[in-house]
DNA sequence: GATGAATGAGAATTCATTCAT
DNA sequence: TATGAATGAATTCTCATTCAT
């Protein structure tokens, strides 16, 4: 088959997303190594040359999403000029603005149809991600907008609460349900971290226009 | 190898029962029939003679994990004599009173260390489940010890959220984390439902006695 | 393809005895399993339910020729009626008396083409045989036909010398070369016994007719 | 990476000799392709520029280190001033007089942990080293220190007998069972050879100090 | 001369499933 | 009902070799 050369982080960044994509459409066990190059068009030696195994591969997959997550929200959290309210709808918000096409912490919340990398990368996600908010948690008590006792056990338990959000998707909800779901996400959220009532409005934002 | 016939029930119920438990231990997709046809003692003819495939005992039992649960929730859940919180603490407190063997909901929360049981049978009991409380919320709106809005959607993020517990016991958190991590769960679960603070002590009983 | 059913002992003989012909005329190395099981027509699952793994079959053929082997030569070795002289006939001569298709000692000496096989059973035979050998030069030493001081070594050394005539079989020398060096052998075993020359002339018979 | 040039003989040379080393050290068939130019620091492309194939370079190898020791021999067999016994010392003996990091002949018999290598080297070693040990027993038959029929065919034997102290090696005799080898060795050699007994006691020196 | 990314033919092994008995 | 030998497709991984740069 025709040799094309290519950069090796070019490449190495190709064969990690597309393995990326398809892990999420198919699941980590039921894609094998040959799907992943075929569709890319390399050679079985080719991703070997790469990665060592398979989970090596899974691995490098999580880091990335994770390290892309993390640093966006450690950018937002270490922002000395916002006040945690604002923190936290950057981070929560759906807004998009100035979308980059960078993983906005959010969209971890629509996230995959499969195990091992979904589980992988939540429990991580959770675990790196909690004790930024956390912080942002404090800031906020000491701004008088939230009231709680335990800001990273609380955000951990929010965040895997989170989770039935996607979980839910799995089974193909409804537009509706799904909003219900949000609805009730953003209660809790605010009743957990003593914060007004509508404060997280940001969460579920009214849309006039489709 | 001598050949034992046993009544198809009882080899049916011997084979779910130790793939169940098997499946729990190694997980689902390390476990081969092979493994747990060896352990019973049985001929592979045998298993397929009863399941027709791998997935189809993986269905078999959720189904009989389920069915135990809702059965004794639902039991429950319909006593006429009980006031909301008392049922509540009869379903989540660790009480074991009159421990029959049965599975509690609580142990819910403590379950396995594999993935596609887990989940399958996690959000099959959060399916299963929530009308069942949501249900007996819903008394205690009544009863004025609580108050939600939409306590089907409530009760889902809450269950999920209590999987936090069990996720982080994958990483073996330490005694004292899981406390902390209990007693907020506790605090967001009252809040969420609007319940006097204090009032789901029975989920974190203090231990005088070792 | 079609299912021939066996009787597990027969199939299981049928792919060791297939494996060390191939294995002898190909190496090891370069005998896949693959082509053990078309040789003998049955699918690789087969080869796996009766092996383990490639080498585990190696060294199922290895326990098999030596097991033969020291067999033969333990029966010999334990004859009372016999002298030394005579079981030494009985072990290294080409007799083939009553052949019963079962290994001679002798045949080890003209052996395989390859590595690992080779190496494994020679060295296996060495030490095994050796004590056995080593009894009969003892033997040997009270009816005042040999003269020895480490009968153990001497076979030993003896032993690994003979496998000149196994390696240089492998660079196909004529047989004139090949009945000079079992002369030569010959003399040198007389000699290291502290023999009479020629009482081991029976290792190279006067073959009148071919 | 950095391209280092050097001069072709010198690359060359430096590449068979730590292909060398790492398959006297893992064995020929284990040691990649990829572990040989890593260790030296070069790319796949500078190994095929030189060698056209693996086993190309084996042959390279066994080339340079027959060619090594023939030389060596040679240069002592032609030697007009040497009896044939100091002839014998010379070369079997572990002396080391006017070590310079050459390959002794006696060092043969210390040789390797792998097969491939190990078989090619030795049996080369034969053929080629055994002509001229052959020629100076006969020298030594004139001058009746040694009384043999076949110089040719006895060396070739003693040679590959010597084999079994290096296989008995991979086994992890005691240095007590070693001695007791190299001493019957010694005393096969000496009636093979005809010579007086003690004559070749230069191959089992009495080590008084440690 | 030198590089190292890319190739691809195999290799060993697993395991859900089938079927003759 | 039960057995267990037999199946074979699929999977992960290796590595000698090639070739565009």
């Amino acid at each position: 088959m025709a040799r094309i050369v290519k950069a090796p982080e070019e490449r190495r960044a190709e064969i990690v997303e597309t393995a990326d994509r398809l892990f999420r459409e198919h699941g980590y066990a039921k894609c094998s190594v040959e799907m992943i190059i075929r569709e890319i068009g390399v050679a079985k030696g080719t991703f070997y040359y790469y990665f060592k195994s398979k989970p090596d591969i899974l691995e490098a997959i999580v880091d990335k999403t994770l390290a892309q997550i993390v640093e966006s929200a450690k950018g937002i959290a270490d922002e000395p000029s916002l006040t945690a309210m604002q923190k936290m709808e950057a981070l929560l918000g759906n807004s998009h603005i100035g979308d980059d096409g960078s993983l906005e912490v959010a969209e971890m919340l629509h996230l995959p149809e499969n195990r091992e990398l979904h589980e992988l990368t939540n429990i991580q996600t959770v675990l790196q991600l909690s004790p930024i908010l956390a912080q942002i948690v404090e800031q906020g008590v000491g701004e008088s907008v939230f009231e709680v006792d335990r800001p990273l056990e609380t955000i951990q338990f929010l965040f895997t609460g989170a989770q039935f959000l996607t979980d839910g998707s799995m089974f193909g909800f409804s537009e509706t349900e799904l909003r219900a779901r949000r609805l009730v996400m953003q209660t809790i959220i605010e009743k957990a971290l003593g914060a007004k009532p509508g404060s997280f409005d940001f969460m579920n934002p009214i849309r006039t226009v489709e």
